[in-house]
DNA sequence: TCGGGCTGATCATACGTATTAGCTGATGCG
DNA sequence: CGCATCAGCTAATACGTATGATCAGCCCGA
């Protein structure tokens, strides 16, 4: 049997590198690499560009970026880690990332942080020399100290001294949804959010309670309840806080997993939403509007999210100013639909 | 003002390489890579081995995988190229690729063919030297010919003569809706679904037909309908649907994205499903199960689809045998919920 | 005493690109 | 004619790691 000149199969083709297209454009590497990658400003004869062009696209040449990458110590690629890839408005994130990320030419790396821990991932993507980090729904405490120490880092939703962040109006949220529920009538309200360490959960409760406290109405702390920001959360929540208070007629939910849970819960003890018991959630998820009744929510928008944090990291990789883009937070919105009305008066109207 | 020693802010940190290391550790650099990673045949003395992972693990070394991947020609990342990234169902095949990728120690890579077209992510990602790519929801005749050539590529739900593929029993998915609704009682069927090139839509629909036809039942052309595979798709066939027939009682969508549109238009007009109409959806993606009444599904195991091509795909870089997880189709399974029920009788039962 | 085998480490090089300094010939200028 | 300038290209090197070839001892048997 002859030995095969260029085994096609059974072991890697040979990748064309530069120096092929040099040799085949009769030219040197430097001056491929030039041609093809260089500063604008090179000065090449119009030729021998020519020349250098025909020969790439004859071998069908692709650069490395591997080794771009090593010696200019830029991958023009960047990480995110999110907290929970099933969760919608987190996938929202990453879509939104991922599209200005790859409009830019960079790639993007993602890392879900359910079984490998977020410290971890960003660990690798370290070593991978991304050019940057995005968190999302990643609390900083939930870091080992020093994990993204030099690295370029934007965080959603999340407060942070050193690094820069994009932010939704999570307070406003909060409030948003409390005094919607007042307008309503409503003086017996109930919150269920996570004893989460993440910033935005905190703040949407901060802003409820803030709201409510300003209009005179207590929460009492029954009705203060403590659920895992999913669905299966949620519902366990609400079949506690039904069993343990009766006269809740309104409930305000950390995000909209949490309401949809609520919605289950509520529905297995008989009750009809919105007569019985009003929901409002957080997030506005695609599912919100496909629950029946639709769910009222309070919109964040994901995507602008990702969009933005992606944004913010490019600019600065870029080292141009990121002013214009930090600082005011991402405005939320109110979506009135079908799961809140006001509440059945006492005996009646 | 004196020169700063080591600036920790303002300028990038040096990273620290295998040659500090072996500096600290008075030893060669090829000894520190031995040591961190070199075989584990590898001689080395173990007082030696001990001051290098000591050195190591006090400045904080972390190998640099762009020099590694370069020289080993392996990158240890794959990519995955999926057609829609809001589409849940995609999102749960990434889901299930990432967690096994990661656990595996490589890196994902993420591509969202909407706005930049699949051919080109896989170039793109060729370029970063990923060591194999999962197309899901790509239609191999969408990419330009060669784009493949000589790539280590698993598909997701579409054949090929040349790659491996992971895919679910679409043919089956569509026989088990249209048993599903004969058994029911209807007669009078319809069929929604995309005029696709994924041959996953295209089994789903000929395996309802073949179902049909070899029941004896007619489904005449007004009832075949084309929509892309969305809500908004679905919605819009579904709209067309009612206005030019009148007497279908059931019909199968070619995902439950479709079905969701489909339900939405039927509760537009006024109908009650499953009273005046059945639906039944492919997929099972969560939202399913969130709409009121719950909708009647194909369950497709997306997150199995996503893990089994990841496991698929390591295995063939470690160049094992691929046999055992090529070849059967992953299982599909009717969920009857709430949309499908006996259709009216003529005019009293 | 010599050679052979073994252990434990190092030397040198390659991976594919970007980039700087330098080379060659031609041209401009006084 | 002498020298500086400049366009257009190449040679050489660095990026950080992996790895085959090599080498220094050292012990042992003949």
């Amino acid at each position: 049997m002859p030995k095969a000149r260029n085994r096609s199969w059974g072991g890697a083709l040979r990748r064309v590198t530069s120096h092929d297209v040099a040799a085949r454009a009769g030219v040197s590497q430097s001056t491929v690499s030039l041609v093809l990658s260089g500063s604008p400003r090179a000065r090449i004869a119009d030729a021998t560009r020519a020349r250098v062009i025909e020969a790439a696209r004859d071998l069908g040449y692709r650069p490395n970026l591997l080794a771009r990458g090593l010696v200019q110590r830029r991958s023009f690629a960047l990480g995110i880690v999110v907290s929970d890839l099933d969760n919608p408005f987190f996938t929202e994130v990453v879509s939104g990332a991922e599209r200005v990320a790859a409009d830019a030419g960079y790639g993007v790396l993602l890392g879900d942080a359910r079984e490998i821990p977020a410290g971890e991932h960003v660990q690798r993507l370290r070593e991978r020399q991304v050019d940057g980090v995005i968190l999302a729904g990643v609390a900083m405490e939930a870091l080992p100290p020093g994990a993204l120490a030099g690295a370029n880092v934007v965080v959603v939703d999340e407060p942070s001294a050193v690094h820069p962040g994009v932010e939704s109006d999570a307070t406003g949220a909060g409030r948003l949804a409390a005094r919607h529920l007042l307008e309503l009538g409503h003086r017996r309200l109930a919150f269920i959010g996570p004893a989460s360490a993440s910033h935005a959960f905190r703040m949407r409760e901060r802003g409820f309670m803030a709201e409510l406290r300003e209009a005179g109405v207590a929460l009492p702390s029954a009705r203060l309840r403590r659920a895992r920001p999913s669905v299966a959360g949620g519902e366990k929540a609400m079949r506690a806080l039904l069993r343990e208070d009766e006269g809740t007629t309104a409930v305000f939910c950390a995000n909209d997993l949490t309401a949809l849970g609520a919605l289950k819960a509520a529905a297995a003890a008989g009750l009809s939403v919105p007569r019985d018991l009003s929901v409002v959630g957080c997030d506005d998820i695609e599912m919100a509007r496909y629950v029946t009744p639709e769910l009222t929510t309070v919109r964040v928008p994901a995507r602008g999210l990702g969009a933005r944090a992606a944004r913010l990291l490019l600019l600065a990789l870029d080292g141009r100013d990121t002013g214009a883009l930090t600082g005011k937070p991402l405005a939320v919105q109110l979506i009135p639909r079908g799961t809140t009305a006001p509440p059945l008066a006492g005996v009646c109207p």
